[in-house]
DNA sequence: TTGAAAGCGCTAACAG
DNA sequence: CTGTTAGCGCTTTCAA
């Protein structure tokens, strides 16, 4: 009686065992028509199907991941500095991710930390991610990278140079994106072009800084130094760099900020010297954080799609795990960054 | 031989087996340990847990899950509106988390959609986490709530609001922040003060907008139906509240905005027209997200501590779950939220 | 206070 | 193509 009980039932929360158990196969069987092994008759596999959708069944993704080398967890660490970049990153991992029936775990670090690849190590042993996703500009670090390699657990990095083989690269080509930028302040017919760069230490400076000049050159325009100046990619930087800027004598009538923040602080110190922008000065940033559209004026700017580089990366790390590092290579490697003209550049004053 | 190098060697990932064999102990042993468990001689203890840091023991949570009834993770429900917000409890939240050896598993949701309750409550039957952080908006859905609760799934809701019992309530109040902007304004001496509003569906907006009617009330202004408008929490819809105010004959001479993002809009409108802010008309926001202080003028605002509250849902989580409820309940539920002055605000033009 | 045995829900070998 | 037998690393009975 218990157990014709048992047998009619629906448990409030299958388990394989239920499954097999309705549909009058074996556990493993289940297990398979779960796994998408072709070892099954279509016969089987759509009795099967019709049971586990009645329970609404669904594998248990720890005892999955006890019993299988697979976790069903993805990781992603990133640094402090960008909170928006980091959400639009998550974002597009998460939309992979959900449809895949994998999870993502968020797990900040530093940098500039000794304790980094201890940390994440740590972390990865724990958990056993199938796969990490290292945010820029953590995914600099060449050590990190090396011990994940080691430990054998499939990595992806975001960055913003070819640093990596492809199946471990996502990258967004900030020196093109760089060299657009400088293209269209050239096209308005600007000569004086100031630059204000991220920290040197990061990729995505000397990347932004390299269009910067490859621009210049390509257009016949000549490097002045006084004109390059170094930011660290706040806001501050960006006030402290334009106070310079703007009192001096020889007055650029453009500058390209390496970021957005930055270039918030420099249209901040014009309007409050009373420089209109665009008609004094005209002003670039770079990112196309949510702040490009919602200071005054709205900032033109370089985009990036967080958001696809997050999707690539899962897709690269899902692809990898379920076909090979090959299918990895296959997927997008390179994103080129738009141009997004908005109304803080324009033509350049006229000459006094 | 096989046997004494087993005995010998250390395992690259050891199990509680390893400790146990070399401790000289059995596994349940080692499983108090672990779970600190008073029923293990400090004697027995120290021994055992000077294998677990020498072999660099940490327990598989995946195991742990399994064999128990907990997850050791952390789950966050969160609806698209803000990035930022999302960032800052997401942070609160890790910090505690990782010191207490818990995961966070990030679930977005959206707030108006029928299907929220299953999706969420599959989410929660796959993970089987320990906890459940939902955010404002989702944590006003009762459904949901009901669900969880029913569930035996512990949650917290992060709202505006006292619409829960505390060991399921993280709450900022909102009214009080907002009546502290309009005594702001009021004490600068105005006395033509507009409101616009988010969706009225959110509680957070009934509560900006009983903070307001509060403060004109208690300070003897009248309420003008005129200076109330309906935004939805966005830019664009700063956009055009402001277009209504500044195009009729009786403008306002300070415009609380019920975010940020309004707000943006607002200085952008008012700008756009010629208009000083706050020498022509001073504007408030809400929130104090990154844009307040990029956007010019810096803009005062009412700063929630979205990362505190975060911190504090995820310590009840955890109190309750290693005390018990009554542990949850003695930990902070309200946060009260600051006024933070900048630029934006003055005292009012001078009536012609 | 400690330990032995059983089992959480699933997958991996290996047969058949 | 399908089923049987182990066992992942841990916790939980229940004894001792």
């Amino acid at each position: 009686m218990g157990n014709l009980v048992r047998t009619l039932v629906k448990p409030l929360r299958p388990t394989i065992n239920d499954v097999a158990r309705i549909s009058g196969v074996s556990k493993k069987t289940v297990s398979r028509v779960i796994n998408d092994s072709p070892l099954v008759t279509d016969k089987t596999r759509e009795k099967v199907q019709a049971v586990i959708k009645d329970l609404n069944f669904t594998p248990d993704p720890q005892a999955r991941a006890l019993a299988s080398s697979r976790s069903f967890l993805l990781g992603v660490v990133y640094a402090n500095p960008n909170a928006l970049y980091f959400d639009y990153v998550q974002r597009g991992i998460l939309d992979v991710c959900r449809a895949a029936g994998y999870e993502l775990i968020a797990h900040p670090g530093e940098f500039n930390d000794d304790t980094l690849v201890d940390d994440v190590m740590a972390f990865v042993r724990r958990l056993k991610p199938d796969g990490i996703i290292l945010l820029s500009p953590i995914s600099q670090r060449e050590d990190l990278a090396k011990e994940l390699e080691q430990a054998g657990c499939h990595y992806i990095r975001l960055v913003s140079s070819n640093i990596d083989v492809s199946e471990h690269l996502v990258m967004s080509h900030d020196k093109i994106g760089a060299k657009k930028m400088v293209d269209h302040l050239v096209a308005l017919g600007h000569t004086d072009i100031a630059f204000i760069s991220g920290p040197n230490q990061y990729i995505s400076t000397l990347e932004r800084k390299a269009g910067y000049l490859a621009a210049l050159e390509e257009n016949g325009l000549e490097i002045n130094a006084d004109f390059m100046l170094e930011g660290d990619y706040t806001y501050e930087s960006g006030i402290s760099c334009a106070q310079k800027l703007f009192s001096r004598k020889n007055v650029p009538t453009a500058i390209f900020a390496s970021n957005d923040e930055i270039a918030c602080g420099v249209i901040k110190e014009a309007l409050q010297r009373g420089l209109k922008v665009p008609q004094d000065v005209s002003v670039a940033g770079f990112d196309d954080s949510i702040i490009a559209s919602r200071v005054f004026p709205n900032l033109t700017t370089v985009h990036r799609s967080a958001d696809l580089m997050g999707k690539l990366a899962a897709e690269k790390i899902l692809a990898s795990l379920k076909t090979g590092i090959e299918a990895a290579r296959e997927i997008q490697t390179i994103i080129e960054p738009e141009l997004v003209i908005r109304e803080s550049t324009g033509i350049p004053r006229s000459k006094e």
